[in-house]
DNA sequence: GCATGTGACATTTTT
DNA sequence: TGTCACATGC
């Protein structure tokens, strides 16, 4: 798996990292908890793990076992009698960290894992600690955890009850406002009236506050609140603070560089040693929404926004803050003096989140924050091999903004990185099919294949051809399980039988199944609910004695509180996941999904047994639903050998012995719309995205760019992305495409296409084309001027030999037998289909159809919904 | 109240 | 191009 130089230390470094030690580490941790874990650390790690006393940052890059060392870390606390399990605070950002810490911990420890109680993401623990102390922000210790949809459509209503037109101002804009501000650590009064003021013609602020106080009354908070909340409650409660300052004697926390101010405010005040008097400073001089204040690296944009931030809020907080920011002598040596053991690991050069409120400022500024702080890197690296890792640091090299580390490994260099340029995308997407059966061939395996996309509109292209290719793939990512609409209607059921209050969960469902009960009923439900103050269930409840409805929906919604009234009673009697069986089963919603005929119908149905199994772990319906929005995963389904196929986002923390990177186009990457929005600092987190691309592979990383992408549709002519010149010539190598040469053969398209694959390669290094991309930085990307240099003037005019150069007016120039399909048939088709013309078939992906034509094990069907397609016929059933 | 049509719109997404 | 949200018509 992991080819080094020095074998006796393969094992011992690199085997945690990717399975268990059959019975080493772990074994000989629990004989005799010993030094011995710490044998199998490199010096840098050894000391980021020894090193307990006193704020410790370490600069993990990638690949260099940082998760390694946060748990030997926390293990050699232990070990050494510092602190009890219960006094670690140890957070990350997913509940998959989460599980792989405590997975790894209880490998090296045995038991112990048990006693971590503060081991689990910020919004758990901070939910947590907002539990204990709903009542101080006027919550009940049972609140709701609203997602993002309920959040949407709570301001929808404060939107339409305020008479704004939710065309020109969007409740999701809204709901993206909120977000930011409460990611910078502002509640409604501290957020810049600037600011308040760009939604709604200056409504944004007072919405803001309105929002609040629905939560309030709906007995929910949403996910910013579980540590924004918990902020508040430590500044105003400093017994409280210091009762966790007191409990937590060692603080970890995974990915530091993906932290928002919230979360460094958060972590701040509970980082501080706890002061023996109530301290008159803790409100005033912890914390910084440290966003609002200039980053060091974009001048323009951040000296604005400070002006305004202190002109617009002169909030005692954050005048006091952005002070000590600025000036480390105003009383910030004082307080750091009492900064307890605080070890934070992460890596600048992986921070990609920062338009979701992330600032790599935290990490950059660590030891301005932390004054004393040591700072440990580590720069070994053992996944990647030679060529990958340079290719990679030469790439990041190119930011200004970061701490600098230097990337090394004692692996040989490998195979060197190669980028492919393609005529189109769809070419480009053959062409990586082709060599991902080729690497099968050679015995990988698929679980070992990654394709990594800037966006997730590239996976289709990949996804139709893998489907003609009978080869399994599978997409990580996308809506996570809880997120899915037949689990959140189940939970909005489960809700309102919990919380009858819970009026968002209420309106729901109150018409899924369709029960007649429309938009005209819940209108006149939610005057009743204003008028009276009540929940629109009791509103229900009320209405149904009245005739105000007309017969049949007074019906049905007399039937409808009398279910919840139903399972309300059996509750007491009834065990939670059988309760919720009888729920799906008794509203008729289980039936619902029963009878629907689109594709995934089957797939929901299997989520909702899904859900009803995870209940199990819970007592009962209240601890299930009060964990169930924070720690229910997508479900990763790794058991079958398929192709990977996801964001460069969601590759982060992962890693493959191939990975393949498409689409390095400028405009898609670097994004256009980053590079708008953003500028500079956005085409630093683009190239950093790049970064992580490549460093995600072990053996090879080949990376493509097409000439032609169809974008929404219409064929645009794109060039190659700029950080393909930042790659290193000695460790890259430029390739043909494979899928080009499919078409090989003679005539007008393939040749002249195949001598302009060259001319890629040796064109898009050359000062013509470097000016071409100084123009197109600088000029702002108008429409086709002069000067733009030689390859895009070759590239749009290939263009116009072929407006739409779609497969079918490639296929018919074909010539020779198409060797993919030709393969494909061949190898299998031995067996010829079990399938006959217009046989009724059903697909995973595509749903219901008809077989209209048969080619050996290839079957093309006429689907009801998706047209038709070609398709092997082990991938579909008989309907 | 529901099915069908029409127009706007399109990154990345831990919790 | 394809999806989704809303509006219109039955």
């Amino acid at each position: 798996m992991i080819r080094m130089t020095e074998p006796s230390k393969i094992t011992s470094q690199s085997v945690p990292d990717h399975q268990p030690a059959a019975g080493g580490i772990a074994a000989r941790a629990r004989a005799s908890v010993g030094p011995q874990y710490l044998s199998g650390l490199n010096p840098e790690q050894r000391e980021a793990v020894e090193t307990l006393d006193g704020p410790v940052l370490v600069l993990a890059g990638a690949g260099t076992g940082k998760t390694r060392v946060l748990t030997t870390r926390i293990a050699h606390i232990l070990s050494q009698g510092r602190a009890r399990p219960s006094e670690i605070l140890s957070v990350t950002f997913t509940n998959k960290a989460a599980r792989e810490m405590k997975h790894r911990l209880g490998q090296m420890l045995g038991h112990a894992v048990e006693g971590m109680p503060w081991l689990g993401t910020f919004h758990s623990i901070g939910g947590r600690i907002l539990r204990t102390h709903a009542e101080l922000a006027q919550l009940k210790s049972n609140f709701t955890v609203l997602d993002v949809d309920d959040q949407v459509r709570l301001l929808k209503q404060l939107l339409q009850a305020d008479n704004i037109d939710d065309k020109r101002w969007p409740a999701r804009m809204l709901a993206g406002l909120i977000d930011g501000w409460k990611n910078r650590g502002l509640t409604p009064s501290q957020v810049p009236s600037g600011e308040a003021a760009v939604f709604a013609n200056g409504k944004g602020g007072k919405l803001y506050a309105s929002y609040q106080e629905r939560l309030k009354i709906l007995n929910a908070a949403d996910f910013g609140d579980l540590l924004l909340e918990d902020i508040r409650i430590f500044r105003e409660h400093p017994d409280i603070l210091r009762q966790y300052q007191q409990r937590f004697k060692f603080i970890l926390v995974d990915e530091y560089q993906d932290t928002n101010v919230a979360q460094y405010l958060w972590l701040r005040l509970l980082s501080q040693a706890p002061t023996s008097f109530a301290s008159p400073r803790v409100r005033g001089e912890v914390g910084s929404p440290g966003s609002a204040i200039a980053r060091p690296s974009d001048p323009g944009e951040g000296d604005s926004q400070q002006a305004e931030l202190v002109e617009a809020a002169p909030h005692p907080d954050l005048l006091s803050v952005s002070e000590a920011r600025r000036d480390p002598a105003s009383g910030e040596k004082e307080q750091t003096r009492h900064v307890k053991n605080i070890c934070c690991v992460g890596d600048d050069d992986q921070s990609i989140y920062g338009w979701r409120g992330a600032e790599v400022d935290n990490i950059l500024r660590f030891d301005h924050d932390f004054p004393g702080a040591k700072v440990i890197r580590l720069e070994r690296n053992y996944r990647s091999t030679g060529h990958i890792l340079a290719a990679a640091s030469h790439l990041i090299a190119h930011n200004e903004g970061r701490l600098g580390k230097t990337l090394r490994t004692e692996d040989q260099d490998g195979e060197k990185v190669t980028v492919t340029g393609s005529w189109d995308s769809e070419e480009e997407a053959r062409g990586i099919g082709e060599e991902i059966e080729q690497i099968q061939r050679q015995g990988d395996k698929l679980n070992e294949i990654a394709i990594l996309v800037r966006a997730s509109y590239q996976m289709r292209e990949f996804e139709d051809r893998f489907v003609t290719l009978g080869l399994p793939y599978r997409v990580i990512g996308g809506p996570r399980f809880y997120e899915r609409a037949e689990i959140r209607d189940a939970l909005a059921y489960l809700r309102v039988i919990n919380s009858p209050a819970d009026d968002l969960a209420f309106e729901r469902i109150v018409n899924t199944p369709k029960r007649g009960l429309g938009d005209a009923t819940v209108q006149m439900l939610h005057d009743h609910a204003r008028k009276r103050r009540i929940p629109l269930f009791e509103a229900a409840r009320a209405v149904v004695e009245t005739d105000e409805l007309k017969p049949k929906a007074r019906g049905s919604l007399r039937d409808v509180v009398a279910q919840f009234d139903r399972w309300r009673a059996q509750r007491e009697v009834t065990s939670h996941t059988e309760l919720a069986e009888i729920v799906l089963d008794e509203s008729g919603y289980t039936e619902m999904w029963q009878k629907d005929r689109s594709a995934d119908a089957a797939g929901r149905l299997e989520n909702l047994k899904e859900l009803v199994r995870s209940m199990e772990e819970f007592e009962n319906l209240q601890g299930f639903l009060e964990h169930i929005s924070l720690v229910m995963d997508r479900d990763s389904g790794a058991d079958e050998d398929a192709v990977s196929l996801m964001t460069l986002h969601s590759a982060k923390g992962l890693e493959f012995d191939n990975v393949f990177l498409p689409g390095w186009e400028e405009g898609l990457f670097p994004s256009q719309r980053t590079l708008d929005e953003q500028g500079r600092a956005g085409l630093e987190e683009e190239r950093r995205l790049g970064h992580v691309g490549l460093t995600r592979a072990r053996r090879r990383a080949k990376i493509y760019f097409a000439t032609n992408r169809r974008i929404h549709g219409t064929w645009s002519t794109t060039i190659p992305s700029r950080f393909l010149d930042e790659l290193p010539a000695a460790n890259v190598e430029i390739t043909e495409s494979k899928g080009g040469s499919a078409w090989g053969g003679t005539g007008g398209y393939g040749a002249s296409r195949f001598d302009d694959m060259e001319a890629f390669g040796s064109t898009y290094s050359t000062p013509g084309w470097q000016r071409a991309q100084a123009n197109r930085n600088r000029g702002g990307g108008g429409g086709g001027n002069g000067g733009r240099g030689s390859f895009e003037e070759q590239a749009s005019s290939f263009s116009s030999q072929s407006s739409s150069p779609d497969f079918g007016s490639f296929s018919s120039r074909r010539r020779g037998p198409l060797t993919i399909e030709g393969e494909l048939v061949a190898k299998s088709t031995g067996t010829t289909s079990e399938f006959s013309l217009s046989d009724r078939v059903f697909h995973q992906k595509f749903g219901y159809g008809r077989v209209t034509k048969i080619d050996g094990n290839k079957l093309t069907i006429a689907f009801d919904k998706a047209g038709e397609k070609k398709v092997v016929d082990s991938f579909v059933q008989r309907a």
